[in-house]
DNA sequence: CGCCGATGTTAATCACCGTTAACAACCTTA
DNA sequence: TAAGGTTGTTAACGGTGATTAACATCGGCG
Protein backbone atom coordinates (compact mmCIF):
# COMPACT_ATOMS: atom_id res chain seq x y z
CA UNK A 1 0.00 0.00 0.00
CA UNK A 2 2.55 2.08 0.35
CA UNK A 3 4.33 1.83 -3.07
CA UNK A 4 5.83 5.42 -3.77
CA UNK A 5 7.12 5.19 -7.24
CA UNK A 6 10.56 5.74 -6.49
CA UNK A 7 10.48 9.68 -6.83
CA UNK A 8 7.42 10.99 -7.54
CA UNK A 9 6.27 13.28 -4.68
CA UNK A 10 3.41 11.32 -3.91
CA UNK A 11 2.63 12.21 -0.34
CA UNK A 12 3.07 15.52 1.02
CA UNK A 13 5.15 14.00 3.99
CA UNK A 14 9.13 13.75 2.66
CA UNK A 15 10.63 16.64 1.07
CA UNK A 16 12.64 14.14 -1.16
CA UNK A 17 12.48 13.06 -4.50
CA UNK A 18 13.17 14.95 -7.83
CA UNK A 19 12.19 18.83 -7.26
CA UNK A 20 8.42 19.37 -7.76
CA UNK A 21 8.19 22.93 -9.19
CA UNK A 22 4.82 23.50 -7.42
CA UNK A 23 6.64 22.68 -4.05
CA UNK A 24 9.25 25.52 -4.87
CA UNK A 25 6.80 27.96 -5.81
CA UNK A 26 4.51 28.03 -2.63
CA UNK A 27 7.85 28.24 -1.01
CA UNK A 28 8.55 31.09 -3.08
CA UNK A 29 5.28 32.86 -2.18
CA UNK A 30 5.72 31.54 1.15
CA UNK A 31 8.79 33.47 2.15
CA UNK A 32 7.58 36.79 0.82
CA UNK A 33 4.40 36.20 2.95
CA UNK A 34 5.35 35.52 5.95
CA UNK A 35 8.23 37.79 5.63
CA UNK A 36 5.76 40.96 4.61
CA UNK A 37 3.34 39.65 7.59
CA UNK A 38 4.48 37.07 9.98
CA UNK A 39 3.44 33.91 9.94
CA UNK A 40 0.22 34.39 11.68
CA UNK A 41 -0.91 37.30 9.53
CA UNK A 42 -0.47 34.80 6.39
CA UNK A 43 -3.94 32.49 5.60
CA UNK A 44 -3.58 28.80 4.13
CA UNK A 45 -5.83 30.93 1.56
CA UNK A 46 -3.46 33.75 1.22
CA UNK A 47 -0.59 31.35 0.04
CA UNK A 48 -2.63 29.54 -2.04
CA UNK A 49 -4.23 32.84 -3.57
CA UNK A 50 -0.12 33.68 -4.31
CA UNK A 51 0.16 31.35 -6.44
CA UNK A 52 -2.87 30.85 -8.37
CA UNK A 53 -5.02 28.17 -6.55
CA UNK A 54 -7.53 27.14 -3.88
CA UNK A 55 -6.33 27.03 -0.01
CA UNK A 56 -7.09 23.05 0.26
CA UNK A 57 -5.00 22.47 -2.74
CA UNK A 58 -1.69 23.24 -0.54
CA UNK A 59 -2.83 19.90 1.19
CA UNK A 60 -1.95 18.49 -2.48
CA UNK A 61 1.76 19.28 -1.52
CA UNK A 62 2.26 20.18 2.03
CA UNK A 63 1.23 18.11 5.02
CA UNK A 64 0.32 21.99 6.86
CA UNK A 65 1.00 25.78 7.18
CA UNK A 66 3.77 24.98 9.56
CA UNK A 67 5.22 22.04 7.40
CA UNK A 68 5.91 25.10 4.73
CA UNK A 69 7.47 27.12 7.45
CA UNK A 70 9.77 24.57 8.58
CA UNK A 71 10.75 23.36 5.92
CA UNK A 72 11.40 26.67 4.65
CA UNK A 73 13.74 27.51 7.46
CA UNK A 74 15.63 24.09 7.33
CA UNK A 75 16.59 24.64 3.77
CA UNK A 76 17.77 28.08 4.30
CA UNK A 77 19.87 26.76 7.45
CA UNK A 78 21.45 24.32 5.63
CA UNK A 79 22.10 26.53 2.33
CA UNK A 80 23.66 29.03 5.37
CA UNK A 81 25.91 26.19 7.11
CA UNK A 82 27.11 24.52 4.26
CA UNK A 83 28.54 27.39 2.21
CA UNK A 84 29.40 28.53 5.52
CA UNK A 85 31.65 25.97 6.37
CA UNK A 86 33.30 25.99 3.39
CA UNK A 87 34.20 29.74 3.69
CA UNK A 88 35.51 29.45 7.21
CA UNK A 89 38.25 26.55 6.48
CA UNK A 90 40.86 29.37 4.55
CA UNK A 91 43.66 28.87 6.78
CA UNK A 92 44.05 32.84 6.64
CA UNK A 93 41.53 34.38 9.36
CA UNK A 94 41.12 37.39 7.96
CA UNK A 95 40.38 36.05 4.56
CA UNK A 96 38.18 33.69 5.58
CA UNK A 97 36.16 36.51 7.42
CA UNK A 98 35.57 38.52 4.32
CA UNK A 99 34.49 35.26 2.69
CA UNK A 100 31.91 34.60 5.11
CA UNK A 101 31.14 38.37 5.22
CA UNK A 102 30.50 38.33 1.31
CA UNK A 103 28.56 34.46 1.64
CA UNK A 104 26.21 36.47 3.84
CA UNK A 105 25.93 39.61 2.50
CA UNK A 106 25.04 37.83 -0.74
CA UNK A 107 22.26 35.52 0.68
CA UNK A 108 20.55 38.49 2.43
CA UNK A 109 20.31 40.53 -0.73
CA UNK A 110 19.89 37.98 -2.98
CA UNK A 111 16.75 36.50 -0.45
CA UNK A 112 15.72 39.52 1.56
CA UNK A 113 12.72 37.48 2.72
CA UNK A 114 14.35 34.43 3.56
CA UNK A 115 16.25 35.92 5.34
CA UNK A 116 13.90 38.19 7.27
CA UNK A 117 11.53 34.71 8.40
CA UNK A 118 14.83 32.68 9.24
CA UNK A 119 16.03 35.52 11.91
CA UNK A 120 11.92 35.52 13.57
CA UNK A 121 9.72 32.84 12.50
CA UNK A 122 11.50 29.69 14.00
CA UNK A 123 9.51 29.49 17.33
CA UNK A 124 6.66 29.10 15.04
CA UNK A 125 8.28 25.58 13.95
CA UNK A 126 6.56 22.62 15.67
CA UNK A 127 9.13 20.62 18.01
CA UNK A 128 10.09 17.92 16.10
CA UNK A 129 12.07 19.91 13.77
CA UNK A 130 12.71 22.83 15.61
CA UNK A 131 15.48 21.57 17.47
CA UNK A 132 17.35 20.46 14.12
CA UNK A 133 16.88 24.22 12.52
CA UNK A 134 18.42 25.14 15.57
CA UNK A 135 21.66 23.22 15.44
CA UNK A 136 22.20 23.82 12.24
CA UNK A 137 21.47 27.73 13.08
CA UNK A 138 23.77 27.49 16.04
CA UNK A 139 26.61 25.61 13.93
CA UNK A 140 26.75 28.49 11.32
CA UNK A 141 27.29 31.04 14.20
CA UNK A 142 29.89 28.67 15.44
CA UNK A 143 31.84 28.75 12.00
CA UNK A 144 31.75 32.82 12.52
CA UNK A 145 32.99 32.44 16.08
CA UNK A 146 35.97 29.77 15.08
CA UNK A 147 37.18 32.29 12.43
CA UNK A 148 36.93 35.33 15.06
CA UNK A 149 38.90 33.74 17.39
CA UNK A 150 41.46 32.93 15.24
CA UNK A 151 41.73 36.09 13.92
CA UNK A 152 41.67 37.93 17.28
CA UNK A 153 42.92 35.62 20.15
CA UNK A 154 42.12 36.99 23.76
CA UNK A 155 38.66 37.85 22.47
CA UNK A 156 36.13 35.97 25.33
CA UNK A 157 33.62 33.73 24.49
CA UNK A 158 30.67 35.37 25.14
CA UNK A 159 31.53 39.03 23.38
CA UNK A 160 32.78 36.97 20.18
CA UNK A 161 29.15 35.29 20.20
CA UNK A 162 27.93 38.66 21.24
CA UNK A 163 29.73 40.31 18.23
CA UNK A 164 28.87 37.86 15.95
CA UNK A 165 24.97 37.99 16.84
CA UNK A 166 25.25 42.02 16.68
CA UNK A 167 26.92 41.34 13.39
CA UNK A 168 23.75 39.54 12.04
CA UNK A 169 22.07 42.27 13.22
CA UNK A 170 23.70 44.76 10.94
CA UNK A 171 23.97 42.56 7.99
CA UNK A 172 20.19 41.28 7.82
CA UNK A 173 18.69 44.72 8.16
CA UNK A 174 18.91 44.68 4.12
CA UNK A 175 15.61 43.65 3.56
CA UNK A 176 14.19 46.59 6.18
CA UNK A 177 16.65 49.36 4.07
CA UNK A 178 16.84 48.62 0.33
CA UNK A 179 15.75 51.80 -0.30
CA UNK A 180 18.22 54.46 -2.67
CA UNK A 181 21.43 52.14 -2.93
CA UNK A 182 21.87 49.05 -6.08
CA UNK A 183 22.78 45.89 -4.83
CA UNK A 184 26.46 46.33 -5.67
CA UNK A 185 27.37 49.45 -3.60
CA UNK A 186 24.97 48.27 -0.85
CA UNK A 187 27.06 44.86 -0.21
CA UNK A 188 30.16 47.08 -0.53
CA UNK A 189 28.53 49.50 2.15
CA UNK A 190 27.84 46.60 4.26
CA UNK A 191 30.74 44.50 3.78
CA UNK A 192 32.82 47.43 5.09
CA UNK A 193 30.85 48.23 8.36
CA UNK A 194 30.54 45.30 9.04
CA UNK A 195 34.37 43.95 8.58
CA UNK A 196 34.67 47.73 10.81
CA UNK A 197 32.41 46.42 13.43
CA UNK A 198 34.04 43.19 14.12
CA UNK A 199 37.07 44.46 14.31
CA UNK A 200 36.64 47.06 16.52
CA UNK A 201 35.45 44.45 19.02
CA UNK A 202 38.27 42.05 19.06
CA UNK A 203 40.71 45.31 18.90
CA UNK A 204 39.64 46.63 22.51
CA UNK A 205 38.68 45.20 25.83
CA UNK A 206 39.39 41.64 24.60
CA UNK B 1 -23.67 63.73 27.62
CA UNK B 2 -19.51 64.06 26.91
CA UNK B 3 -18.86 65.46 30.58
CA UNK B 4 -15.80 64.19 31.34
CA UNK B 5 -14.93 64.21 34.92
CA UNK B 6 -11.49 65.75 33.46
CA UNK B 7 -8.77 63.63 33.84
CA UNK B 8 -10.17 60.21 34.89
CA UNK B 9 -10.11 57.70 32.21
CA UNK B 10 -13.86 57.71 31.61
CA UNK B 11 -13.34 55.92 28.15
CA UNK B 12 -11.00 53.59 25.95
CA UNK B 13 -10.60 56.35 23.56
CA UNK B 14 -8.36 59.03 24.62
CA UNK B 15 -4.76 57.94 26.05
CA UNK B 16 -4.99 61.23 28.33
CA UNK B 17 -5.48 62.02 31.84
CA UNK B 18 -3.20 60.77 34.96
CA UNK B 19 -1.62 57.20 34.05
CA UNK B 20 -3.69 54.62 34.49
CA UNK B 21 -1.88 52.01 36.31
CA UNK B 22 -3.82 49.21 34.29
CA UNK B 23 -3.00 50.34 31.13
CA UNK B 24 0.58 51.06 31.73
CA UNK B 25 0.49 46.91 32.66
CA UNK B 26 -1.21 46.25 29.79
CA UNK B 27 0.48 47.80 27.52
CA UNK B 28 3.91 46.29 29.45
CA UNK B 29 2.81 42.44 28.66
CA UNK B 30 1.52 43.16 25.46
CA UNK B 31 5.10 44.66 24.63
CA UNK B 32 6.46 41.23 25.77
CA UNK B 33 3.81 38.80 24.05
CA UNK B 34 3.78 40.80 21.07
CA UNK B 35 7.64 40.90 20.91
CA UNK B 36 7.93 37.28 21.52
CA UNK B 37 4.79 35.63 18.84
CA UNK B 38 3.97 38.66 16.75
CA UNK B 39 0.79 40.65 16.90
CA UNK B 40 -1.51 38.27 15.21
CA UNK B 41 0.21 35.15 17.46
CA UNK B 42 -1.24 37.23 20.25
CA UNK B 43 -4.59 37.05 21.82
CA UNK B 44 -6.92 39.21 23.50
CA UNK B 45 -7.19 35.97 25.52
CA UNK B 46 -3.82 36.03 25.84
CA UNK B 47 -3.42 39.62 26.54
CA UNK B 48 -5.24 39.71 29.69
CA UNK B 49 -4.42 36.87 31.08
CA UNK B 50 -0.95 37.94 31.27
CA UNK B 51 -2.22 40.60 33.64
CA UNK B 52 -4.88 38.30 35.70
CA UNK B 53 -7.65 39.72 33.77
CA UNK B 54 -10.13 37.88 31.76
CA UNK B 55 -9.74 39.09 27.68
CA UNK B 56 -13.16 40.98 27.40
CA UNK B 57 -11.75 42.88 30.69
CA UNK B 58 -9.48 44.67 28.36
CA UNK B 59 -11.78 46.72 26.47
CA UNK B 60 -12.42 48.76 29.40
CA UNK B 61 -8.88 49.91 28.78
CA UNK B 62 -8.73 50.22 24.94
CA UNK B 63 -10.87 50.26 22.50
CA UNK B 64 -9.30 47.34 20.67
CA UNK B 65 -6.47 45.21 20.12
CA UNK B 66 -5.40 47.53 17.43
CA UNK B 67 -5.69 50.38 19.73
CA UNK B 68 -2.65 48.57 22.50
CA UNK B 69 -0.34 48.49 19.44
CA UNK B 70 -0.90 51.74 18.43
CA UNK B 71 -0.20 53.47 21.86
CA UNK B 72 2.80 51.36 22.36
CA UNK B 73 4.43 52.31 19.04
CA UNK B 74 3.18 56.18 19.09
CA UNK B 75 4.66 56.18 23.00
CA UNK B 76 7.92 54.70 22.20
CA UNK B 77 8.36 56.60 18.47
CA UNK B 78 7.82 59.68 20.81
CA UNK B 79 10.44 58.83 23.27
CA UNK B 80 13.04 57.86 20.90
CA UNK B 81 12.98 61.27 19.11
CA UNK B 82 12.25 63.47 21.90
CA UNK B 83 15.89 62.75 23.43
CA UNK B 84 17.20 61.81 20.20
CA UNK B 85 16.82 65.79 18.98
CA UNK B 86 18.17 66.73 22.65
CA UNK B 87 21.35 64.81 21.44
CA UNK B 88 21.51 65.36 18.75
CA UNK B 89 22.12 69.38 19.04
CA UNK B 90 25.01 68.65 20.70
CA UNK B 91 27.66 71.09 18.59
CA UNK B 92 30.20 68.43 18.28
CA UNK B 93 29.37 65.98 16.33
CA UNK B 94 31.50 63.08 16.98
CA UNK B 95 30.00 63.99 20.30
CA UNK B 96 26.52 63.95 19.16
CA UNK B 97 26.83 60.79 17.59
CA UNK B 98 28.44 59.16 20.47
CA UNK B 99 25.68 60.33 22.93
CA UNK B 100 22.85 59.34 20.35
CA UNK B 101 24.76 55.73 20.18
CA UNK B 102 24.11 55.98 24.48
CA UNK B 103 20.93 56.81 24.20
CA UNK B 104 19.59 53.75 21.81
CA UNK B 105 21.53 51.55 23.14
CA UNK B 106 20.54 52.35 26.60
CA UNK B 107 16.87 52.12 25.07
CA UNK B 108 17.40 48.66 23.49
CA UNK B 109 18.71 47.45 26.77
CA UNK B 110 15.97 48.36 28.90
CA UNK B 111 13.12 48.05 26.45
CA UNK B 112 14.20 44.70 24.34
CA UNK B 113 10.66 43.74 23.83
CA UNK B 114 9.77 47.21 23.00
CA UNK B 115 12.27 47.39 20.56
CA UNK B 116 11.63 44.37 18.96
CA UNK B 117 7.91 45.46 18.27
CA UNK B 118 8.75 48.94 17.14
CA UNK B 119 10.65 47.43 14.64
CA UNK B 120 8.55 44.77 13.36
CA UNK B 121 4.69 45.71 13.89
CA UNK B 122 4.11 49.06 12.14
CA UNK B 123 2.49 47.81 9.25
CA UNK B 124 -0.32 46.15 11.94
CA UNK B 125 -1.25 49.42 13.25
CA UNK B 126 -4.83 51.05 11.17
CA UNK B 127 -4.03 54.18 9.17
CA UNK B 128 -4.64 56.77 10.69
CA UNK B 129 -2.13 56.54 13.36
CA UNK B 130 0.25 54.80 11.22
CA UNK B 131 1.16 57.63 9.53
CA UNK B 132 1.52 59.34 12.77
CA UNK B 133 4.20 56.76 13.97
CA UNK B 134 5.74 56.55 10.97
CA UNK B 135 6.68 60.17 10.58
CA UNK B 136 8.15 60.46 13.69
CA UNK B 137 10.26 57.07 12.90
CA UNK B 138 11.52 58.95 10.10
CA UNK B 139 12.46 62.28 11.88
CA UNK B 140 14.49 60.02 14.42
CA UNK B 141 16.28 58.51 11.64
CA UNK B 142 17.14 62.14 10.28
CA UNK B 143 18.48 62.98 13.46
CA UNK B 144 20.90 60.63 13.00
CA UNK B 145 21.63 61.53 9.25
CA UNK B 146 22.01 65.03 10.04
CA UNK B 147 24.83 64.24 13.02
CA UNK B 148 26.46 61.67 10.33
CA UNK B 149 26.22 64.24 7.38
CA UNK B 150 27.94 66.72 9.68
CA UNK B 151 30.68 64.57 10.97
CA UNK B 152 31.41 62.34 7.54
CA UNK B 153 30.70 65.60 4.58
CA UNK B 154 30.80 64.39 1.00
CA UNK B 155 28.58 61.35 2.04
CA UNK B 156 26.09 60.49 -0.19
CA UNK B 157 22.73 60.67 1.16
CA UNK B 158 21.41 57.41 0.48
CA UNK B 159 24.43 56.02 1.71
CA UNK B 160 24.07 57.69 4.82
CA UNK B 161 20.71 56.29 5.36
CA UNK B 162 21.66 52.72 4.39
CA UNK B 163 24.64 53.56 7.15
CA UNK B 164 22.20 54.66 9.84
CA UNK B 165 19.43 51.72 9.15
CA UNK B 166 22.31 49.15 8.71
CA UNK B 167 23.64 50.49 12.51
CA UNK B 168 20.14 50.32 13.50
CA UNK B 169 20.03 46.56 12.85
CA UNK B 170 23.26 46.12 14.74
CA UNK B 171 22.23 48.16 17.39
CA UNK B 172 18.65 46.51 17.89
CA UNK B 173 20.09 42.73 17.76
CA UNK B 174 20.67 43.25 21.54
CA UNK B 175 16.80 41.34 22.10
CA UNK B 176 18.21 38.35 20.16
CA UNK B 177 21.53 37.92 21.64
CA UNK B 178 21.58 39.36 25.48
CA UNK B 179 23.19 35.91 26.29
CA UNK B 180 26.39 35.80 28.40
CA UNK B 181 26.92 39.65 28.98
CA UNK B 182 26.47 41.49 31.37
CA UNK B 183 23.99 45.23 30.64
CA UNK B 184 27.27 47.12 30.62
CA UNK B 185 29.68 44.60 29.09
CA UNK B 186 26.59 44.56 26.28
CA UNK B 187 26.47 48.42 25.96
CA UNK B 188 30.04 49.09 25.69
CA UNK B 189 30.39 46.54 23.06
CA UNK B 190 27.50 47.78 20.68
CA UNK B 191 28.86 51.50 21.34
CA UNK B 192 32.32 50.34 20.01
CA UNK B 193 31.35 47.93 17.37
CA UNK B 194 28.34 50.67 15.43
CA UNK B 195 30.72 53.87 16.21
CA UNK B 196 33.58 51.72 14.24
CA UNK B 197 31.18 50.62 11.80
CA UNK B 198 30.00 53.82 11.32
CA UNK B 199 32.81 55.97 11.05
CA UNK B 200 34.00 53.00 8.31
CA UNK B 201 31.15 53.58 6.46
CA UNK B 202 32.08 57.72 6.19
CA UNK B 203 35.52 57.09 5.84
CA UNK B 204 35.68 55.04 2.16
CA UNK B 205 33.76 55.91 -0.90
CA UNK B 206 32.36 59.15 0.17
C1' DC C 1 -10.45 1.88 -24.31
C1' DG C 2 -10.41 1.96 -19.17
C1' DC C 3 -7.91 2.38 -14.82
C1' DC C 4 -5.44 5.24 -11.70
C1' DG C 5 -2.59 8.46 -9.52
C1' DA C 6 -1.79 13.37 -9.38
C1' DT C 7 -3.77 17.62 -8.74
C1' DG C 8 -7.50 20.63 -8.38
C1' DT C 9 -12.15 22.33 -6.72
C1' DT C 10 -16.12 23.26 -3.54
C1' DA C 11 -18.62 22.19 0.74
C1' DA C 12 -18.41 21.04 5.45
C1' DT C 13 -16.34 20.77 10.23
C1' DC C 14 -14.51 22.52 14.26
C1' DA C 15 -11.84 25.68 16.96
C1' DC C 16 -10.69 30.15 18.01
C1' DC C 17 -10.79 35.18 17.83
C1' DG C 18 -12.28 39.91 18.29
C1' DT C 19 -16.00 42.16 19.90
C1' DT C 20 -20.40 43.22 22.23
C1' DA C 21 -24.21 42.39 25.59
C1' DA C 22 -25.91 41.62 30.01
C1' DC C 23 -25.04 41.39 34.49
C1' DA C 24 -22.39 41.85 39.24
C1' DA C 25 -19.45 43.99 42.65
C1' DC C 26 -17.37 47.99 44.51
C1' DC C 27 -16.25 52.89 45.69
C1' DT C 28 -17.35 57.34 45.89
C1' DT C 29 -20.33 60.82 47.15
C1' DA C 30 -24.53 63.64 47.25
C1' DT D 1 -28.49 55.20 52.16
C1' DA D 2 -29.25 55.45 47.28
C1' DA D 3 -27.28 56.65 42.73
C1' DG D 4 -23.92 56.22 39.53
C1' DG D 5 -19.59 55.47 37.53
C1' DT D 6 -15.64 52.11 37.26
C1' DT D 7 -14.05 47.73 36.42
C1' DG D 8 -14.73 43.17 36.34
C1' DT D 9 -17.21 38.66 34.81
C1' DT D 10 -19.65 35.17 31.78
C1' DA D 11 -22.48 34.26 27.63
C1' DA D 12 -23.41 35.11 22.93
C1' DC D 13 -22.43 36.57 17.93
C1' DG D 14 -20.28 36.76 13.58
C1' DG D 15 -16.19 35.95 11.07
C1' DT D 16 -12.20 33.51 9.83
C1' DG D 17 -8.82 29.92 9.84
C1' DA D 18 -6.91 25.26 9.35
C1' DT D 19 -8.08 21.02 8.02
C1' DT D 20 -10.76 17.20 5.92
C1' DA D 21 -14.31 15.03 2.82
C1' DA D 22 -16.32 14.34 -1.47
C1' DC D 23 -16.14 15.05 -5.95
C1' DA D 24 -14.04 16.47 -10.80
C1' DT D 25 -10.41 16.53 -14.36
C1' DC D 26 -6.70 15.03 -16.81
C1' DG D 27 -2.59 12.63 -18.50
C1' DG D 28 -0.12 8.37 -18.95
C1' DC D 29 -0.26 3.64 -19.79
C1' DG D 30 -1.83 -1.43 -19.19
Amino acid sequence: MTSRPAGAAAGPAAPAGPPNPRRAEILGAAAELFARRGYHGVSIGDLGRAVGLTGPALYRHFSGKEAVLAEMLLDISERLLAEGVRRAADPDPGRALDALLRWHIAFALDNPALITVHERELDNVPEPQRHRIRRLQRAYVEEWVAVLRRLHPGLRDGRTRAAVHACFGLLNSTPRSAAGLDRDAMGELLQTMARAALDAAGREAG
